[in-house]
DNA sequence: CGTGTAAGGAATTCTGACACG
DNA sequence: CGTGTAAGGAATTCTGACACG
């Protein structure tokens, strides 16, 4: 696993790297848009490609959709993902 | 900056990544072997490059080197970095 | 020299909820 | 629906110091 997606990155943290409040990205967590690992302690962790997706869907938001269709086009992007995969 | 030299994860995740103490962990930084970055409150901010940085270390002090000729040898590989990056 | 530990305080994060719209 | 906020508690980190050897 690459740096991309080591889950060590605190939630304070990501704040800064995206622009976006904690609130926002617990509510993303909610809506199961985000899955960060959590310490010992129940700390959230994130990995620089959820940091990458959380902009992104700040983006979707900001475009006028809705979580729940975020949710969709990713879950579609993750599935094609799998059959590429097979494919190759 | 790559995902490698960014200084976003906190001490505690930098133990359980290089088994360390936090106190060896500080210790290093106060002999000028590693130099984490600070949030506003004041929070030591490492990045995997000093993960691996402090993981070398450790193992140059298993081999009974003194954090004295540690931080020598690093100083002359960053000297000859340099030096290669001029020449090239 | 390199590391452990107890001490007290400050910064960080967590959850569940009320609010607005 | 998506986000702000105050509330109280728990986990994390910080510094300076004493200890051992």
């Amino acid at each position: 696993m690459s740096y991309r997606d080591k889950k060590v990155i605190t939630i304070g943290t990501v704040c800064e790297l995206t622009g976006l409040t904690d609130r926002q990205i617990r509510y993303y967590e909610e809506r199961k848009l985000v899955f960060p690992a959590r310490s010992k302690g129940g700390t959230r962790m994130y990995s620089f490609g959820d940091v990458e997706l959380l902009m992104e869907i700040a983006d979707k938001l900001e475009d006028g959709l809705h979580t729940h269709e975020i949710r969709k086009l990713h879950e579609k992007r993750a599935k094609s993902a799998v059959t590429d995969r097979v494919a190759n």
